[in-house]
DNA sequence: CTTATTTCAGTGGCACTGAAATAG
DNA sequence: CCTATTTCAGTGGCACTGAAATAA
């Protein structure tokens, strides 16, 4: 008698959208976590990854803001993916204290593989919505994001 | 010459779906973490709460597996909100091994309290996003933590 | 002098694996 | 025995605050 999980059809009172965020966070951070230890990636090394590819020479501090982090918590990451090989670091000509960063081939080739398994577990979260409505969702969390930014790079001054 | 971040108007690859909600999680954490902070709750006090709310009664591995967190991290906030009475628990009459948690009345108000916290925050962070779109934006979102929660139970065994 | 960046040091929240005891 | 739950112990990823040095 151990998973007696039944239904109890109370009418529950809906969970706020930052809660149900909150959750399902939590869980694709799970999997990726798992997932992409094939890898040798954290979650923390493919974001930082995804956000340099495309948009190459990114200093630390714009790392840290486009990943809505401190920078010092990107220094760490970055220090880990120039060490095995994955990103080059760069002095600015311009400014020899600015240190640019951008992904070598090596992290290039690592990251199509990190694609190929976020692109799966996609597939599986989001078998029960239609193609449609992704698109929507993805475009109101990008403005929910945006406003994340505001507010993050307005608490770091 | 820092700030130096100006369009640069390319066209950039679509971040995906997974990519997108891993930002907003990380801001959203950020964000919470720091507003929560006056109320005296971590974001896991909160989530654990805010499963309990209307769901009275259940037990640590019940609350771990809504929550997609393992018995042992959620043995250890749970242990956490007794220690500061926000949570009672007691030993379940048909089987003395299980021990079911509930709110208490101080749970249920400090929950109250957060909740207008979550609640401001939701308002700014939805500022751009019609009222018709976020209900859709909620379900399907629910619908993915369904399909992890159905993963995470998987894994459980 | 002021501001932005980089970086070192220490801290802490939070989830993890492994393993054990208990109850049905 | 087998399964589910609770719980202790240790580990680790990851972001944090504080403070310092450097460059424009």
């Amino acid at each position: 008698m151990a998973g007696v999980e039944h239904g109890e059809g109370g009418q529950r009172p809906e969970p706020s959208l930052v809660y149900v965020i909150g959750r399902v966070s939590q869980g694709i951070r799970r999997e990726l976590r798992e997932r992409l230890s094939s890898c040798g990636l954290s979650v923390a090394d493919v974001t930082t990854l995804s956000v340099l590819r495309g948009r190459a020479c990114l200093s630390n501090a714009q790392l840290a803001r486009r990943a809505l982090i401190t920078p010092q918590s990107m220094i760490e990451v970055l220090g880990s993916l120039e060490q095995r090989g994955l990103v080059r670091r760069r002095a600015d000509p311009a400014n020899a204290r600015i240190m640019r960063a951008e992904l070598t081939a090596a992290g290039r080739r690592v990251l199509a593989r990190a694609d190929a398994v976020i692109a799966a577990l996609e597939d599986e979260l989001l078998a029960g919505v239609a193609p449609q409505r992704r698109e929507l969702v993805r475009g109101c969390l990008v403005s929910v994001m945006d406003e994340l930014s505001r507010a993050h790079e307005w608490r770091a001054r």
